[in-house]
DNA sequence: ATACTGTATTGCGTATTATGCAATTAGGGT
DNA sequence: ACCCTAATTGCATAATACGCAATACAGTAT
């Protein structure tokens, strides 16, 4: 028996009604009745009875209800025993990041986590942005600082931390500012960029400009964020990178932003956060990480 | 997290060797294994201490065991509890057996099983006994009365019932009679013979004559042991049943029992008994099919 | 009556997980 | 050093879970 069906029971237990509990609990309708059933034939009773227009407890379901808070209840004593433990919990973590996520946001993460967590055994590799997903995905790390992509994929989990927009950037450097130092409409296919090579920021770039009909001419591609600010403080063009990683740059006041072309709608602005699988929500540390951010991030939204 | 699991770690915890825990679980070693680790990554603590030769409880396992054994005592309470509900359990049984254990082992299973579980819908289907197992595998049945195969699929268990040999008969009628009526050794590449077209029966049949390298005349092929009888009884030849198919049909005193070849080995005989899916062991009622079963097998061996 | 709505269930294809076998790693004994 | 035992891991396969869409079934509106 699982425990996962426990509490699938128990909400609807409560609420009385499929669809709703699903919705709770974050299922699908047909997954609620098929838990049900399993526990029901399981156990060889009927737990709910499913009347013409109602749905409620057999009196066998009585009992079972009695047993799953008893369960329940076992189960988060067994955590507090747990918790209370000397030796901390153990494990690894294996985290994956950007070089600005890995300065800005990961510090304060990793600082209380570190503390609350001295037994997890933490690996940090940093990379390019854009194969955050993929090293997720293909379980080389256990969790990333990412922004969420466009089609987050369905075996990931996601929780925002921040948002950053989109910035274009130049440098006082460039040779070709005078293409756009005045405040007058400039000539997006004519103004040389530096864009990263792929990734979010590239499709959310290379969609805004199909749109318009521009085709922009691109001077160079690279990879990594922080490529293209080098890049472009040296006076190679114009660049696109999320506020976040220019702000937490040592170029921050070497470059100035320009005024994002006039795109139907404004690019999207990066939302930046933590991505895992969902399978690992259960799993330590993983499940302790998340949880700590959760909390983290409460605590900011609260202050506000 | 998997009540299994559970069993799994409370083996391990008494038997502090994986080997060992694994096969009284029935088990691989690596299933254990991964149990373990499911379990412990879970927690976030490591539950055993594999030490350099040996493998013992940590803290967090001793934690856990308490935890594992109360969890397991409130599942008994649990199926108590259910069991002294006034209503019975409930659920479909979907029964196939051949007409002869239809008629002879069945009644003894399916009396004291409706006695004690009337809220039981039962379905019996009869057939041909060669069709026994892929009934049962396509899902067409739960559970079968039905000699175990030379190779019980994976997904099968098997609780043996009775043994019974396979008997060749004739018939007093047979005009070919004089063939076989005398003591001497019997030509069995020209006694006719009627046997089953396919099944348990014809594979051994025919496995024991092409050891002996002698192609049995066969008049006849038929499907179901009582048509083989009935064949025989018409005096068509000599056939092969089990046993107990001719002690249970009207023919019994009607037909002879004809010494069987002399095979390098005698035909193993008929090994019948229960046969369900693995997966079912967990459900109801036909887990509650199973025990009975057992129970009453070890009540007759008990006596012995 | 007939169509419509809301709700639980089921068929079915797909994604995920579990399992056993065989290979591997590790420690201990000879 | 070399062999033995025991736990773990890689890998291919079997089993399971999941969601979507179709279905079943009442009650309600037209």
């Amino acid at each position: 028996m699982e425990l996962e069906q426990y509490r699938h029971f128990l909400v609807l237990a409560q609420t009385l009604h499929y669809g709703q509990a699903a919705q709770n609990l974050g299922v699908s309708a047909s997954t609620l009745t098929r838990s049900i059933q399993k526990i029901e034939s399981t156990l060889g009773h009927a737990l709910f009875i499913r009347d013409k227009r109602s749905v409620r407890l057999s009196q066998a379901g009585h009992v079972f209800r009695a047993h799953a808070l008893e369960a329940d209840k076992g189960w988060a004593e067994l955590k507090d025993h747990l918790a209370q433990e000397n030796d901390s919990p153990t494990g690894d973590l294996k985290i994956f990041c950007s070089v600005t996520a890995c300065y800005s946001v990961l510090p304060d993460l990793l600082a209380p986590f570190r503390h609350a967590y001295p037994g997890v055994q933490i690996h940090l590799q940093t990379g390019d942005a854009a194969d955050a997903m993929s090293k997720v995905l293909d379980g080389v790390a256990d969790l990333t600082i990412t922004a969420v992509p466009d089609h987050l994929p369905s075996r990931c989990v996601f929780n925002s931390i921040l948002k950053t927009p989109l910035v274009f950037i130049h440098s006082a450097n460039d040779p070709d500012a005078d293409l756009y130092r005045e405040d007058q409409a400039l000539d997006w296919s004519k103004i040389p960029m530096v864009l990263p090579e792929r990734g979010l920021a590239r499709e959310r770039i290379d969609g805004g400009f199909a749109e318009l009909g521009i085709r922009p001419k691109i001077y160079a591609e690279v990879s990594g964020h922080e490529a293209i600010l080098a890049m472009v403080n040296l006076g190679f063009g114009v660049g696109v990178v999320p506020a976040l990683v220019l702000e937490k740059s040592p170029y921050h006041n070497m470059l100035s932003i320009l005024p994002s072309p006039k795109f139907s709608k404004p690019l999207a602005p990066y939302d930046v956060g933590l991505c895992m699988l969902k399978r690992d929500m259960s799993r330590s540390p993983l499940k302790q990480f998340w949880d700590l951010v959760l909390s983290l991030g409460n605590g900011g939204m609260d202050e506000i």
